[in-house]
DNA sequence: TTGAAAGCGATACCAG
DNA sequence: CTGGTATCGCTTTCAA
């Protein structure tokens, strides 16, 4: 009476199972796990009456016993102050995806983590390792979960900040963000491009920051004057206008380059609407995953990050620290850049 | 030597500090939980132990005793087949985003769910209550959580079709999607639409059945000849290449309603492309959650499924269920219809 | 073959 | 105010 009413009757333990069948919880075990060598017919009956009984072992407690979880955290940090905004943004929802595939395929789960809140609040959840993309300078996330020898892969700048144990539990996947982005440029200023104009975010996250100064780097080396418009944060809107706004400059840029994500059928509509057309006015390379970039007419070139294979690359690096496999220290990767027809001939045609 | 090779050093437990401070484990708990009433000197004393020798409570262990995990499944089952292929469909993306922002206010943490696997594998993960989204026909998931004792929130016919203990430990959230299909089909009617096509997924999920239903109901009522173009399967060419047949076909619609996600300005962008003019020539309402409908030329009116709030309410009962209040058995919504210019006007200017 | 008992790591109750 | 001890539910080793 003094419990039936919390939750209907209190969950059938083994203890539960190895009464009513009349073993003991060892039988019961072994019965349900196919373990130890039980006669068929007991191995039989414990079956029926866990099953009549509705037993399910307990995840947690066989966990605790197992010293795993089969659990990985993922935290997207980019935008740390607004908890989970990665909703319109195409890069998180497949790096999310890719994570998820590739976890499972691992045999283990995804658990989103909250990326702000009351102190260390994601130790208290029962992760065997985490994967934190664009993590922020001094990351305490980081931090935190290799100071609780909980295995991290992040970047490694991120790992570098990190105190020693770094070295132990930490692995990296990185971007080469500067060759990343002189290649665009560098393709760009070969189509014909003598102005190119950059859209950036004016966020925390390494790859800004890097090609932002990659940006400059180039434009120095050729005498030229950087045009960078930064974004205050996402937003579809803020984005458009601020190409608007690039556009009706003083000295309109013969080239665009965008560094955020933006909706590229979107974007090519502003354009036009400025009445420029592209590629034969204005060359445009975007950085987006959105895979409509591939249906517009032209066909926008994007500059991918690729998801699905730095997440796998990831999990990978993961679960081998997890299972204490040696490999490697990290991965190095490069955006890719997909060139199509909004970049593909002669800005001046 | 024989376990020093397996993850650096064994991590350090709270018997460790306790050894290290000279006090028992209660001392060592109450010191770090601030519970009990010590005197401050031992409290510091044990903080600063427990902080030398890097200390992190093992969560596992902690939720054990608690009794809960203070962690939620969430599951999208609409492609059952694809492990997770949501990363297309923004629905998705802010459907897991809405759902991971409410769980975290609710001190929940979301886990990814597998949606297929060997077997109830499911099942091995701590879960307090899962979510499952587009439930499949007799779906497994929704029974096997349910027979374990685990409360899940899924919609109504999920839970008809699961035994008993639905009633105890189910709650759901459902659609009205006859009366929003309805809405969408009066709503083109009165803008003066007289022929009325509809773009449809040919998936397991209750929306796109019910929907078709209701629109041919709604046709017949009126005694006119329905127009469906069926879809194999999510993807934007696909989408677009349906629209183009329906637009090129024998009897041209004057209102286009599209029941599956599709990029708004990539619609218009071929809608254009066949001679036609929205909203003069075509009315146009797309089920979708891409805010980028809210930046077209015109701007396209939308059927929205409100992810956020329909998230806010799965996770409030799943919650209350769980924590033993008493509260709704669900919530019925209806996805709302937001007009813009793309179905304001006439058809017949 | 079966079962008792010892953990897994942390918390809560009571006696000291 | 502190510390032994039982407990959470399961797995596993080791005797019987």
């Amino acid at each position: 009476m003094s419990q039936s009413d919390r939750s209907s009757v209190s969950r059938v333990r083994l203890v539960d199972v190895a009464r009513a069948a009349g073993v003991s919880k060892t039988t019961v075990s072994d019965a349900l796990n196919g373990a130890g060598r039980l006669p068929a017919a007991t191995r039989e009956h414990v079956r029926q009456v866990a099953r009549r009984l509705g037993y399910r072992p307990n995840a947690t407690a066989r966990l605790l016993r197992a010293g795993h979880t089969r659990l990985l955290g993922l935290a997207a940090r980019e935008y740390v102050e607004t908890p989970w905004v990665y909703a319109d943004l195409a890069y998180f929802g497949q790096l999310v995806n890719a994570t998820t595939r590739a976890a499972l395929a691992h045999g283990y789960g995804v658990v989103l983590l909250p990326t702000s809140g009351p102190d260390d609040c994601w130790l208290d959840m029962p992760l065997d390792g985490v994967f934190v993309v664009d993590p922020v300078a001094g990351d305490p996330m980081v931090g935190d979960f290799l100071a609780a020898g909980i295995p991290v892969v992040s970047d490694r700048r991120a790992l570098a900040e990190a105190v020693s144990e770094a070295q132990t539990a930490g692995r990296w996947v990185d971007f080469d963000n500067e060759y990343a982005v002189r290649q665009v440029l560098d393709h760009l200023e070969e189509a014909g491009a003598e102005r190119i104009a950059v859209v950036a975010g004016a966020t925390t996250a390494c790859f800004h920051q890097e090609s932002v100064d990659a940006y400059q780097d180039w434009c120095a080396e050729r005498g030229r004057e950087p045009s960078i418009a930064y974004l205050p944060g996402p937003g579809i809107q803020q984005t458009l206008d601020a190409v608007e706004r690039l556009l009706d400059g003083p000295v309109p840029p013969d080239a665009l380059f965008t560094l955020v994500e933006v909706n590229p059928p979107l974007l090519l509509d502003t354009i036009r609407k400025r009445g420029r057309s592209v590629p034969d006015d204005l060359l445009l390379v975007c950085t987006t995953e959105d895979s409509a970039a591939l249906y517009t007419d032209p066909p926008v070139s994007t500059l991918s990050f690729l998801p699905g294979e730095t997440a796998g690359a990831a999990v990978e690096l993961l679960v081998d620290r997890i299972e204490g496999r040696e490999g490697d220290p990290g991965r190095l990767f490069s955006a890719e850049l997909q060139i199509r027809a909004s970049s593909a001939f002669p800005a001046t045609a």
